[in-house]
DNA sequence: GACATCCTACGACGCGCGTCGTAGGATGGC
DNA sequence: GCCATCCTACGACGCGCGTCGTAGGATGTC
């Protein structure tokens, strides 16, 4: 019974959970560093994002001193997923069938070497299906 | 070389565009009937789409009348790669390699058919690049 | 104690898109 | 001529997300 995960809308809050996801625990400031800094926002823009993660539920925080430290209460496989998937669902919508080939084509010209390891991938899970 | 293409943003946008394809040219009144009423909007809502479609300079206009009628200036085809492309694009970002296994994956959760399609769709995309 | 510094709290804005309200020009019926 | 009706023009709002400003509590330093 998964109730809609909820997702990472933005851009910016999807990179800080990468941050969460490879260190586990991060500080506020730690992440401001890590993402913020990087991207030129103020530190009230990293704290901003990091409020709307929370309030979504998708990390928790805890005092450490006078700062937070964030972790992701999800794991990456389970976000990512509904993430692509929610972005699929946009995209597929309409007309299911072209869809797929419009997709094949624009990986292709994202980079065609994505071809092969998505040739990849498509066998690896086919093959588990038939094997389930 | 066409440097980017404008993309419809949104879900109706894209139902507006979607209409103005399949019969070329269209009324705003027709497409009010064909894509807002069935989704409930009121006919300003339907003439704002519109509105902006051709600010993006996705669509034409004439006048017939009273009433405008719209007709596309892309093909869906260019279009919708595009907007595959620019949503494939946000999803690819971080750690291209990891994420063909999770779109494969989402795929499939959307519909189990579908990777058969996407494998078919694959191939045929593959064998082309082959001959080129 | 007085200040500077570090963090959080929170309100606000711009932008894109869906949404609607209102205004006003044009048209058709009478 | 008058009025209802049809369409367009356009401003406005809510929502999500990135963005920042400001306020204020806590801590550290002299």
């Amino acid at each position: 019974m998964r109730r809609t995960i909820p997702v990472p809308g933005g851009d910016l809050e999807h990179a800080v959970l990468l941050v969460l996801w490879e260190l586990g625990e991060v500080s506020a400031p730690d992440i401001h560093r890590r993402v913020g800094e990087p991207n030129g926002s103020v530190y009230t823009t990293t704290a901003k994002v990091l409020d709307r993660l929370h309030a979504k539920g998708l990390v928790s925080r805890e005092r450490a001193g006078k700062a937070f430290v964030y972790k992701p209460t999800l794991t990456r496989r389970v976000v990512e997923k509904a993430r692509v998937r929610h972005a699929l669902g946009r995209i597929l919508r309409p007309d299911v069938g072209p869809a797929m080939a419009t997709l094949v084509e624009a990986v292709e010209s994202i980079d065609p070497e994505l071809l092969d390891e998505l040739a990849r991938q498509v066998e690896a899970r086919r093959r588990s299906r038939r094997g389930s």
